[in-house]
DNA sequence: TGGTGCCAGATTTTT
DNA sequence: TCTGGCACCA
């Protein structure tokens, strides 16, 4: 085996091992992915078949980045590998397992946001103080309940659980956990934490189902174990219990999950479970500089909880870490964004050698606006992802409840958008008399005249008739077929059609552009099933995270802190070290919290290779208010030997009193441009009629009913989908679909 | 029923 | 500053 050459000791021993339970405690940068993929490829070339494998990550990116190397090492098998996150590996088996625990096969995926509004409903409905029971309160409540595997009985049944709850004046939170799941299960709808906790009844009450997947996955890997809850270590100890071929990897230094409910304990009870268990330690960094290693070193050594490890590496010695004090969050924008600049510029780096990390989706505006006006392209990772911007919701809504017509999320959402005129009462008495009745909301939706007389009911049943055709297509066609059908017939593209703005403009090109990505899914070849329901399962379990870069041109990287985990950059820089913010003020209440930031913040330095930077403001806007910032107290954990200080040029002027900050900025603001409506000022005629553009070409000039005049600039077709770049007049260049766009040509 | 306008609360991190 | 919820009116 030729690999096994590039690899040292320990992580040759940790490759080599084939049976029983192991433990790889992997330091930041130790070469952990490496490890992994060798040992499966390892496997494999040992004769063990790629189904029978099962690989664990946290993000579906390192499952995909993981998957990639496999490949390259042994080549198209490594297809049949079973690699992904525990959701996406459990929802799938869950779909095929489903009915075992009486839900729909084509279950719906609910999202933080429905979980959300379901628990304001139904604080709502039960009359209760919605300033005390607030949604993310109690969802954090029910969601850490779940994490724990304790069921709505054992909730209620918990006399210190009553007792706590009953402590922090919220004794109701039982019941509402129990309409909840109830309301879930009507709905044919599991949320996150259903999908690990219902795999967990899966395997209790079927032991048969269990037995099967226990057959199948005869080695089981885990990366990223610190991260892991406990209802996902008792998904993993079951599966692993007959074969006890199971091998996890893990960095406690780097947990930083647990308030989602992850457990260092569960790194405990894994040395309990299997007292067999062998460990490898993978301590030599190959990733960044000693000074880098060191300084990380330095900051984790305050923490009081971990376990004993000694990260060191060979590699050269390397710049000092830059410390840059700014005085406003916009000039530390200016400062990061300038240094970008300048070092590309002096040392040929590509601008993909840069992230950005902050501890809060809320500091990239001021990173985003410096980058913008030096020109520097960047992308960022996370934050309002597309998925949840309102227009695909709503179209993702429809295509929901053409699944799944029981999801009661879903069909609040669009019974009355585009407007039909069934009002908010209308829907209260849908719902109460479903609850009345005992019939399912859908029941009552079809039947509504029945339930609610002629005026209304009319409307509501004409809805349904329109989803239930919606069914009727989606039973014969791929998902690309029911979701432009659905854009047009619901009524969706009209609506958006009427907004002129600039967010209108942009709204539409949002559906365009869902529509380009069901259409890219539906073509990709690894995808066997292209139904909607496959489809709206996949689309569950994406973050932004997860999507991958656009493949043209270099771009800076924007990113929280969590998602930069297990990625590396040449040049780093931490931002916004400050009290407060980085440790944030939710974290200072405890020992154990604290802890966790700074594990936090030993992530974030250990993802540069080469040279590091930790920039701080002492003022920042915050909720439109200017607010004076003091320095994190992180910064002074590092040995300083390791630092060199800079400080924010502008400082000069006026010594960065909070106050003269404040009056800069009002008369930087009176000097601002007014902001500008670039609406389209084109209104189509009132005879516009599409023509028929199956022969339409570069060069043609065309009329658009939204974008008004503009020529064709090129043709793009992909499989039976075409795509038009258009230039037009007003709006400059946008990418239309064909099949889905209305065009008039004028010769 | 639907539109407007005011007020309060939000920012911790993600599958 | 921005958003979403709610009250009030047509």
């Amino acid at each position: 085996m030729d690999h096994l050459s590039l690899l040292n000791e320990s992580q040759r021993q940790a490759v080599l091992h084939k049976e029983g339970p192991a433990m790889i405690i992997a330091g930041a940068g130790s070469g952990k992915t490496r490890v992994l993929t060798f040992r499966i490829a390892q496997l494999i070339n040992q004769g063990v078949d790629p189904f029978n494998i099962l690989a664990l990550t946290f993000t579906n990116k390192a499952a995909k980045e993981m998957r990639h190397r496999i490949e390259k090492v042994i080549g198209n098998e490594a297809k049949n590998i079973w690699m992904g996150t525990f959701h996406s590996v459990f929802s799938r088996i869950l779909r095929s397992e489903a009915e075992k625990i009486g839900y729909p096969r084509s279950f719906t995926i609910y999202d933080t946001d429905d979980s959300r509004t379901l628990i304001r409903n139904i604080v709502k409905e039960m009359n209760l103080d919605d300033k005390l029971y607030k949604p993310n309160v109690v969802l954090g409540r029910i969601s850490s309940a779940k994490n724990k595997l304790i069921s709505v009985k054992q909730y209620l049944n918990d006399a210190v659980i009553q007792a706590d709850d009953e402590a922090a004046m919220r004794p109701k939170i039982g019941k509402i956990y129990e309409m909840y799941q109830s309301r879930c299960f009507r709905a044919g709808a599991m949320d996150f934490d259903d999908l690990l906790f219902q795999t967990n009844v899966l395997f209790k009450d079927h032991p048969d189902a269990l037995n099967k997947y226990q057959n199948i996955f005869k080695y089981v890997m885990v990366d990223e174990y610190q991260d892991t809850n406990y209802s996902q270590y008792l998904i993993t100890r079951k599966l692993a219990a007959q074969n006890r071929n199971i091998v996890v990897v893990g960095d406690d230094a780097q947990s930083i999950y647990a308030f989602r409910g992850a457990d260092i304990q569960n790194i405990l009870n894994f040395e309990r479970d299997y007292p067999e268990l062998e460990v490898f330690k993978l301590e030599q960094n190959y990733r960044s500089t000693k000074n880098i290693v060191h300084a990380a070193n330095s900051v984790i050594k305050n923490n009081q909880a971990q376990l004993r490890k000694e990260v060191f590496t060979d590699n050269e010695q390397g710049p000092l870490i830059e410390v840059i004090k700014a005085n406003s969050d916009n000039e530390e924008g200016k400062l990061v964004a300038t240094t970008i600049f300048e070092e590309k510029m002096g040392n040929h780096f590509s601008y993909d050698d840069f992230a950005i990390l902050y501890r809060t989706n809320a500091q990239s505006r001021a990173m985003e606006e410096a980058l913008r006006r030096m020109n520097i392209k960047y992308k960022i990772i996370g934050g309002l992802s597309f998925y949840q911007r309102k227009e695909i919701k709503d179209l993702i809504a429809y295509l929901r409840l053409t699944v799944n017509p029981n999801d009661e999320q879903a069909l609040r959402r669009v019974i009355n958008y585009p407007k039909r005129g069934i009002g908010e009462t209308t829907e209260q008495k849908l719902f109460v008399t479903a609850n009345d009745t005992n019939h399912a909301v859908w029941e009552v939706v079809m039947n509504a005249t029945e339930f609610l007389g002629n005026r209304v009911g009319t409307a509501i049943e004409n809805f349904s008739i329109m989803i239930r055709d919606f069914a009727r297509i989606a039973e014969h066609s791929d998902a690309f077929e029911v979701a432009k059908h659905v854009a047009k017939h619901s009524g969706i593209v009209d609506d958006l059609y009427q907004d002129k703005t600039v967010e209108g403009l942009a709204r539409y090109e949002n559906i365009q552009e869902l529509l380009n990505g069901i259409k890219e899914y539906v073509d990709d070849p690894e995808k066997e099933d292209k139904s909607l329901s496959a489809f709206l399962q996949d689309i569950a379990l994406i973050t932004d995270a997860d999507t991958k870069a656009d493949d043209d041109g270099e771009f800076v990287t924007l990113m929280t802190i969590h998602s930069a985990k297990g990625l590396e950059f040449k040049n780093v820089f931490i931002v916004g070290m400050e009290e407060n913010l980085f440790p944030s003020q939710m974290m200072l209440n405890s020992r154990a919290d604290l802890e966790e930031e700074r594990r936090l913040f030993y992530v974030a330095i250990t993802r540069a290779e080469k040279k590091l930077y930790l920039t701080y403001a002492t003022s920042r806007y915050q909720w439109g208010n200017l607010r004076a910032c003091e320095k994190s107290r992180f910064l002074d954990e590092i040995d300083p030997k390791y630092i060199n200080f800079k400080y924010g040029d502008s400082g000069a002027s006026s010594g960065g009193n909070v106050f003269d900050r404040v009056l800069q900025r009002k008369s930087s603001l009176v000097a601002a441009p007014p902001r500008k409506q670039v609406a389209s000022n084109y209104t189509p005629p009132a005879d516009f009629k599409a023509s028929d553009t199956s022969k339409l070409a570069a060069g043609m000039k065309v009329e658009h009913p939204k974008f008004g005049f503009g020529v064709v600039e090129k043709m793009d077709t992909q499989g039976n989908s075409t795509k038009a770049i258009i230039n037009f007049e007003e709006v400059g260049e946008k990418t239309l679909l064909l099949s889905f766009a209305k065009l008039k040509i004028h010769d």
